[in-house]
DNA sequence: ACCTGAACACCGTTCAAGT
DNA sequence: ACCTGAACACCGTTCAAGT
């Protein structure tokens, strides 16, 4: 084939195929070749557009983060905004599991990473609260919505009854699976509501730093 | 060679020098040859001992949640038990930052894994939380404390001032790699501190469910 | 039982050759 | 500029051969 008058590959399809293969088969199933096979090309055609695999992974992961509302700050009470931050890159996450491990180092120099960071940071500080005080608990959402995206808690244990049999408290814990929507979605809404909550009164009482 | 009298391995050092591996160069760098080579056997050797590499990474998982003190829940209050349980999980997470991924999926079929959920757990049910109420706070402890070891909030941010000029409140957000200790043992103390108190507040409002 | 070399089907990446 | 085939140095894993 060589050289076609017009390119097969551009970076957003790039991107798209990538995006679908991990959230279908996860981050070890993405291979140059198979990615480049699901595109119709041969797998060295990829490095004309990205320098490496590595770049191909950061795009998705800054396409994914582009999706989470951040207007919700502008105008809100810093609770509602964080409240609303919160569900909102949960849900995202919730949707593309796999690409958790490789947002969850932070924002890199990804711009939708910067851009949240931005967002949150600058929400908490023009409602009043320290600069260090900020960062911690721009640190602390983060460590909870990552955490909880990372991988199911109720999931996270077989469905084996056996497994269980000396655990005395665990012996209902193969029953986890059946619930685990309820299980994981009332664990992230509990800690979101008692940190918020917490931190509501900690400012109402002027403790803000 | 072929049979020695005496074996080469053992399963014990061949997690030892796996988790000095991935302690050091992180999980990707954990390859079966260059294993084998550091325990001066050639590659296929391994296989007498673990039938797939998952599962010496799966050992080396439980050797470091092996290290977590779950002793302190015996005979304390919850809260105290908990907090202690969180510091200890979390030291050794900090101890081991790379082999977070693998454990953050849950306990799996790893002992050490399921002793904690049952020390965890039982101690929630022991204190009078419903069975429901007790899985929510397992969880929620577990997203923080691995949301937090996941990866240093504070060093996320690439130590670069340029690429924050157009982000206001990131102006300074190029300094916070200087910092990462106090920034993320603070967050993680202030999340701790938040979770518990509240939490507390509820129990002694009889609100356990 | 336990270690070996050879082999299989994969990887990410480079590069000269084509249009 | 952009796609290709061939090649490099790696992977995890299998297996027959050795003691």
């Amino acid at each position: 084939m060589a050289r076609p008058r017009q390119a097969l590959l551009t970076r957003q399809r790039i991107v798209e195929a990538a995006s679908a293969m991990i959230d279908a088969e996860g981050l070890a199933a993405l291979s140059m070749r198979r990615l480049a096979t699901e595109l119709g090309v041969q797998g060295p055609s990829l490095y004309n557009h990205f320098a490496t695999k590595a770049e191909i992974v950061d795009a998705v992961a800054e396409s994914v983060v582009a999706q989470v509302d951040v207007d919700v700050f502008t105008g809100a009470d810093w609770r509602d905004g964080l409240r609303l931050w919160a569900k909102s890159y949960h849900a995202v996450l919730t949707a593309h599991p796999n690409i958790v491990p490789v947002l969850a180092t932070g924002p890199g120099r990804r711009p939708a990473g910067l851009a949240m960071a931005e967002a949150v940071y600058g929400a908490l500080i023009d409602a009043g609260w320290s600069r260090a005080r900020a960062t911690h608990i721009g640190a602390l959402m983060r460590y909870l919505i990552t955490g909880s995206a990372l991988g199911s808690f109720a999931l996270g244990f077989a469905a084996d009854p056996e497994l269980y049999a000396r655990y005395p408290h665990l012996h209902r814990a193969h029953e986890l699976a059946a619930h685990h929507d309820e299980v994981d979605e009332g664990a992230f809404a509990l800690g979101l509501d008692l940190l918020i909550t917490s931190l509501s009164d900690r400012y109402d009482q002027g403790v803000r730093r």
